[in-house]
DNA sequence: CAGGAAAATGGTAGCGCTACCATTACGCAG
DNA sequence: CTGCGTAATGGTAGCGCTACCATTTTCCTG
């Protein structure tokens, strides 16, 4: 009946990084270093440990690693909303691109809500994530002093803007926007409508594109805006073209601020026997996949969410790698794509 | 020059909690209770601590706080795909029913692969988290035991099944899809096709409910069945149809998968001059909130995600709190929507 | 008013890991 | 053979917090 010490009566038994050192008989740091830095271990130790890792089945506790290097091998990701397709491209993005990394993703949904938004970031904060990703670029002025000292690579996603915090990658939503109008501009129509829920900032620079491309043309008239504080939704998409409609009876074409939205107002004007394209044109935005099959099929501005989110995570990677990209905000841009819906 | 204990080289120099105590002169310890059990501090020495608290913008650092206390107040939750509405449903409310509680949300995108999902679970684990949720009833032997040893309640979600690992919330995927079959055959179709892109033990299970309704009728015929393993999509489910069409030309309703499919089918439908109900009645599954505006609107199956993912919470959280439910495994059904797409 | 239970507070000793600074081993120039 | 730079390894001391076990104070009961 040997006196050995207890097992710690709190870690719940699990084997840690003594465990392993006694097991391999070196230290529990060369241990440490065979795990981080391999190349700094002899081959010979390193063999020795691994074995060890595998009959124990050892695994590091990211807790105590986070504690003792004040560093936490997480990445702090805050969207407004993740059902929205476009975020989820983004988020799915991001999740690829860290799936062989040792980084965890801690995903935040901020409701569209600035306060929520400090509330996360305060928290995600606290954890010494090793980068944050963040979507927008409109941060409240707290919100904008916690990026700044989180004292890790902080990239904000979605949109380009003059005055990055750090890094930035998205593109204008102005300029799509103001494409968007101008395509339906030269395909004839004269009396566009801009209909939009959930007028969040990119949604408003979307509508100043809008705005732009209209007066321009000097078609501008603020009757043609239709807009509503609500979630976008398809429903909701029908319900405010009927609503525009109604308003502006001589309405003759749409811009919508999302794809949802204008798959909405095409199945309202199947419903209502509206002709697409000859008396309505519709352009959507974002490019669903499910525009190009919509019969017809809907013009949209394609943007490039997946590759958002990849880029993002190569910047942080290669931020925290030591070499700062000199380039720091990308624009990825977008495109037009042309389709029946406005091929009057 | 007092000679001052430098400010510990690594921390960061942010505010401890031994910063706390001291300028509310009280012992570190009490300042834990203090912000975890309000409730066993005295009124007067909870203010001071708060105060100071407040005065020093202390945040806890809760990689410390899982450290010491062999417990992170993490969730971990794993679902096969981020994009997939379906689950971005669940997710959203995982994120809404925990997002006044103090846990936070640890997310992982299994990709539908049992490997990937052993790797996360592995990975979750050496969290100690403080509850598990994953998708699905069909995990590998491996995920099982680690399900089973994670040491904190588990919930399994989207289907019910015989055999819990700890909990379970969702509904018979089989019963869904034998429902949706019987009512086209109600309507009066018969030569009823199944069409399902990315066959995982759910679509397989609809797919079984199908089937049995079909025999059950003396309708069945395997070449009505079109699948493919690649993921679901609106062009995927138009390329099916057309596939499906050109196999059995006789083809005159069709029980899909999911409503991405199933609006691809509706596309294609209007594309080919198809008359949807007459020629062809289209029935959906979970009832996407696009399917009632579509025209014609779609008869699908609703589930009910969201209330998935804020059960499986509610049952976590309970299991937490120490009191198990007595009913471990939840239904939450789900009900056909009758629509114009089936109305001959 | 003694006796004892309960409530309120604090001290100590880690949790499992890594930063920092030795220490040792080795090779090679002088 | 000495001296010294470099590579490989290890020991020590925390990281910031909480579990565990005192200790003190309060308040009841008989």
């Amino acid at each position: 009946m040997a006196l050995i010490k207890p097992r710690s009566r709190r870690g719940g038994g699990r084997p840690t990084i003594a465990d392993v050192a006694r097991k391999a008989g070196v230290g529990a740091i060369t241990v440490s270093r065979a795990l981080r830095e391999p190349e700094r271990v002899s081959e010979e130790l390193r063999r020795q440990i691994q074995a060890a890792v595998d009959e124990l089945g050892y695994v590091p506790d990211p807790n105590a690693r986070a504690l003792a290097s004040a560093r936490a091998e997480v990445f702090g990701v805050l969207v407004p909303s993740l059902t929205n397709n476009v975020f989820a491209e983004v988020v799915r993005g991001i999740y690829d691109s860290l799936s062989d990394s040792p980084f965890r993703i801690q995903l935040g949904n901020t409701h569209y809500s600035g306060l929520e938004e400090e509330r996360l970031l305060q928290l995600f904060g606290s954890q010494r994530p090793a980068a944050l990703i963040v979507a927008g670029i409109d941060q409240t002025p707290t919100s904008r002093k916690l990026l700044e000292n989180a004292g890790c690579p902080v990239v904000q996603v979605m949109e380009t803007g003059p005055d990055p915090v750090d890094m930035m990658v998205g593109f204008s939503h102005l300029d799509g926007g103001r494409t968007a109008t101008e395509h339906l501009i030269e395909m004839g129509y004269r009396r566009i409508g801009f209909i939009g829920a959930r007028m969040d900032p990119r949604s408003q620079r979307r509508l100043a594109g809008y705005r732009a491309a209209m007066e321009k043309a000097g078609l501008f008239d603020p009757r043609l805006i239709t807009t509503t504080p609500l979630l976008s939704s398809v429903p909701l998409g029908r319900e405010l073209f009927r609503d525009a409609l109604a308003k502006v009876p001589s309405l003759d074409g749409v811009f919508c601020n999302n794809d949802d939205i204008a798959l909405g107002v095409l199945f309202e004007c199947h419903r209502a026997a509206i002709d697409v394209p000859k008396t309505i044109g519709i352009v959507g935005f974002n490019d669903l996949d499910m525009m190009q099959v919509a019969f017809p099929s809907i013009t949209s501005i394609r943007t490039y969410r997946y590759e958002i989110g990849r880029r993002a995570v190569a910047m942080a990677l290669a931020a925290i790698a030591g070499d700062r990209p000199e380039q720091r905000v990308v624009d990825l841009g977008f495109e037009l794509k042309r389709r029946e819906s406005t091929a009057r």
